[in-house]
DNA sequence: TTGACAGGCAAGTGAATACTTGCCTATTCT
DNA sequence: AGAATAGGCAAGTATTCACTTGCCTGTCAA
């Protein structure tokens, strides 16, 4: 549990993640080239690998190997345990 | 949006929230004992009120004063931002 | 088989952050 | 008034974390 608000709470991996819910199964450098064209990060190879080892260990990110390509898609379903774990309050609308 | 997430990244903000959703209205030295009673966290009281501050800049925490009285709850409003910015995919269940 | 391409490993650096300590303000009770 | 209670401000420390740099492994094409 502690893994996925960890992931979460870094900007780059949110977009990262927005990225990945507009078009699935992207390869890291697919990845670094839409995070600096749609957002004008300039970051290394590396520094994406390393956001997607930390969304990967917190399974909001499966990927699969084919050759030399990595695919990554991205896994929404952790996300539902949040809500789960602090109810709605009564005396919100 | 980053607020959100950076206050809820904390392990010892979560739990907080934990001891607010099951008892609303709490003041400060309150959450102090709870979180020592019922999770074994001795914490200094200026560790709890700031982590009390960040939550309520995420607007995950509302406050009201009453005289030397500071009693805070929880609002669940915010978390429902999480699940509507990554929608469920259409694979899952 | 040699070179290009996709990705991984590991150490180093600088910034963010959780927590403490010490002192101060405001409210209530006797 | 004076003491006790509830909380706030600010500086210092130590750990965590994002990012870089340099080098290595594995896959494919000419």
């Amino acid at each position: 549990m502690a893994d996925l608000f960890k992931a979460l709470a870094d900007g780059t991996r949110r977009i990262i993640m927005d990225e990945l819910a507009q078009r699935d199964s992207q390869t890291l450098f697919e990845i670094c080239g839409r995070l600096a064209m749609n957002h004008g990060l300039a970051m290394s190879r590396q520094a994406v690998s390393q956001h997607l080892a930390v969304l990967e260990e917190a399974g909001l990110v499966v990927s699969r190997r084919e050759g030399r390509y990595k695919f990554h898609h991205l896994d929404t379903g952790p996300l539902r345990a949040i809500a789960q774990r602090w109810p709605q309050s009564t005396t919100e609308d």
